[in-house]
DNA sequence: GGGAGCTTCCAAAGCGCTTCGATATCTTTC
DNA sequence: GAAAGATATCGAAGCGCTTTGGAAGCTCCC
C-alpha cells in the first residue's frame, strides 16, 4: 500500500492525503478525518526511504560506538544509554541506527554515514581526551552530541557529561573524613576523559588534605571483574595497605569485593569502597538500601538529555553548542566505615 | 556530491557511473578505474535513501529489542549479541537499526518497520515460551530470524539458539556426580523461553537419578545480583539448606556468591555453584582460570550466527526456515567441589 | 453580476538512485 | 564489404514521497 493506492482509493490527488496525514492546514478536516481513517484501516505508512528523499531528512540518528576488536569489548554501559535516548527518539518519530566501529577507520566511518546520508545527526560515545572526532565531525558538518567530553579540545560542541572530577572529589574528601589516608584508585583506562577526570579529582581531594597521591596506591585499566580482583589483591598484599579504594565501575567493585574476602578482610568494616555507580537496570547496586557506597548518576537519564539535545540541534541547526553537566549523587551504601584503629 | 555532480565530472552518463560502481561486466576496466578513483577522490557514496527507494532494498536490518518499562531492564547479554550480528552485517553492507519496543503495541511496531519499508529483515529477540511474534512475522512476510526458540510453537522459522535443556541437565548431573543431592536452581522468568528449557534440563537430570526437584529450592525472577542474594540466602537459612545452586547468569552467580559469604560459608568447599555464562565481553568469568564452574556460550558468536543466517534468508527468500542448535561447553572452574561430608 | 478573497484540491516537478531499452562503435565472419 | 555479434555507453522512466504553483469552487459585498 502505497500513497498513489491510498489516494486513489480515496478519490483524492496524492497531495492531498499527504497533506491530511502531515497535519498541513488547508484541508478539510472533514477528509483529514477520512483519510486518517482510512490510512489507518489499510494499514499504511508512508515509506521511509521515499520520505526522507523528498525531504532530505532521514528521521533517524546514529549511533557510533567504539568496539575493540582488540579487547572485544563492550561498554556496558552502552545498552542503557540507548535506552533512553531511544525513548526520547520515538516520542519525536526518529529511528536509530548503530555502527560499531574499529579502532581503525573511524573517519572513514562518520564520512560515510554523512555521504549515504541515513543520519540527521549522531551520537558519539567515549571520548578520549583529546578525540579527534570531535574537530572532524563539526568540519564534516553533521550535528552531533558528545556522552562525555574531552579535555584537552577546546572547541565549542555539544556534549552530556557527568561531573566526573568532583564526583571523584566528594567520595575521596568523603572517605578522608571518615580517617582514611591511605586511599586507592582503581581507575578505567586514563585515556579515556572520564577515567582522567575521575583521577584529576581524587587527586585534588588528596592534595588539599596535604595527602599526595601513590601511585602504589592506583591503577588503571579496562573495568572488568577480574581486573577489580587483581588490582585490589595487588594493593592488599603491600606491607602498608589501602584502608579505602574508590573505583569507577560496579562491575570492578565486585572484583575488588572478592578481593578483600580472599584476604580474608571485610568490605566496610577493614577495608572501604566507593565505586561510581552508572544505575546501570540490570546491575542495580542493591535494591533499596545500596551494597556499595557509591557516585550514582543515571546513564539512561544521560541518553535521554543528549538525546533530547541531538534533535533539538537538528531542528535548528544554527543553535550553539549546548552542554549539560550532570552531578552525581553520593548515595551510602554498606561498604564503606571508619578507617580501622589499627591500621590508623 | 551526489551521482549527477560525480557523472558530469567524468563526462559520463550516470548509469554508466553506476554501473561502474556496482561492478556490473558492460563496462570498460580502464573506466571503471577512472570512476572508481574519482568516487574515492571526491568523498562520494551514494545515497542510501535514493539507493533503497530505486531497488527496494533497504539494506538494513532491525533489531527489535523488548525493554520492559516497567522493570527498566535491559538485558546485558544484548551488546554482545549485536556486536557479533554488526560484524556481518558490515561485510555485507547492510546497516543495522534498533528499536526498543515496550511490552505494549508490539505487532504494531512491527508492522510500522515493514510498512516504512526500512528494513530487510528482523532479529527478534527474548522469545517467550509462545511468542506472539513469531506467526505475525510470518503473516506479515517479513524475513526475521530468532534468538531462542518458542517451545510451545509448532511452526516452522529460522532460529539460533543454545541448547538450554543440555546444559542444564549436564551441570545438573556434574552435580549429581559429586554427591550433591541437594540442588538448588536460581533461574530467570519462566514464561521466557531459555529459562523454561533450562529447568526442564534440570528437572529430567534430577529425575533419572531418582531425585525429584524440590519447590524450595527453586525460584524464578529477573537475573539481578540482588535476585540472586535474595534467592541464595533464602535457601541458604533452610534447616536443610541445598549444598548446590544452579544460576542462569553470571551476574546472579555473584549475588549467590555474596549470600554465601555473608552466610560465613565458601563458595566451591562449603556450597557448589555452577552459572550459565554468555561469555560477555565486559563480564568475563576470570581470565583464564574461571571463577565459576559454567555452561558456557558465546552470545557473541549467537549474533553472528543469527546475521548470516537471516542475511542468507534475504538473499533468498525461498529458502525454507534454518536452525542451529549451539551446545554449551562445560567449563569447570573454581567454584564447585565435592559435597562437603557433615551435609551429605 | 463580477471581481476579491477564501478554502480546498490538484498536476507535475524533483529528491538521487537503478535499470530497461536503445544507440554508437568496433570486431568478427563468410 | 555487408551482415552479425560484441562491447561500451547513454536517455529516460520509475521507485514513493513532498511541495510549488496553480486552479476550481465558494462566499461575499458593492
Amino acid at each position: 500500500m502505497n500513497l498513489k493506492q491510498l489516494a486513489a482509493h480515496l478519490n483524492l490527488s496524492q497531495t492531498t492525503v499527504s497533506r491530511a496525514l502531515n497535519g498541513y492546514p488547508e484541508v478539510n478536516e472533514q477528509t483529514r478525518k477520512r483519510v486518517m481513517e482510512a490510512a489507518q484501516a489499510l494499514n499504511y505508512a508512508p515509506n521511509a526511504r521515499a520520505k526522507g528523499l523528498a525531504t532530505g531528512r532521514a528521521m533517524t540518528i546514529g549511533h557510533v560506538i567504539p568496539f575493540s576488536h582488540q579487547h572485544q569489548m563492550m561498554n556496558p554501559v552502552f545498552g542503557d544509554f540507548i535506552a533512553g535516548a531511544s525513548d526520547e527518539y520515538v516520542k519525536a518519530g526518529y529511528d536509530m541506527t548503530l555502527s560499531m566501529t574499529g579502532d581503525r577507520d573511524e573517519e572513514e566511518n562518520y564520512r560515510r554515514l554523512k555521504a549515504k546520508g541515513n543520519v540527521d545527526g549522531i551520537i558519539v560515545h567515549g571520548p578520549s581526551m583529546r578525540d579527534g572526532r570531535i574537530p572532524f565531525l563539526r568540519q564534516l558538518g553533521l550535528s552531533f552530541v558528545v556522552h562525555g567530553r574531552a579535555t584537552e579540545l577546546d572547541l565549542p560542541y555539544s556534549w552530556v557529561d557527568m561531573n566526573n572530577t568532583h564526583a571523584f572529589q566528594r567520595a575521596t574528601d568523603f572517605l578522608l573524613d571518615l580517617g582514611h589516608r591511605r586511599i586507592a584508585l582503581i581507575n578505567g583506562l586514563e585515556f579515556m576523559d572520564f577515567a582522567y577526570r575521575r583521577r584529576v579529582g581524587f587527586e585534588q581531594a588528596l592534595t588539599a588534605r596535604g595527602t599526595g597521591p601513590d601511585p602504589r596506591y592506583m591503577s588503571a585499566g579496562e573495568m572488568t571483574e577480574s581486573y577489580g580482583f587483581e588490582s585490589a589483591a595487588r594493593m592488599l598484599a603491600l606491607p602498608d595497605r589501602p584502608t579505602a579504594m574508590i573505583t569507577s565501575s560496579v562491575i570492578a567493585a565486585i572484583g575488588i569485593r572478592r578481593a578483600i574476602h580472599a584476604a580474608g578482610l571485610e568490605m566496610g568494616r577493614d577495608i572501604s569502597v566507593i565505586t561510581h555507580d552508572d544505575d546501570l537496570s540490570f546491575l542495580r547496586n542493591g535494591p533499596d538500601v545500596p551494597i556499595f557506597t557509591a557516585t550514582r548518576s543515571s546513564v539512561y537519564e544521560a541518553g535521554r538529555i543528549a538525546a533530547t539535545m541531538l534533535l533539538a540541534h537538528i531542528a535548528d541547526p544554527d543553535l550553539p553548542a549546548q552542554s549539560r553537566l550532570l552531578e552525581a549523587q553520593l548515595i551510602i551504601g554498606g561498604s564503606t566505615g571508619p578507617v580501622p584503629q589499627d591500621t590508623r
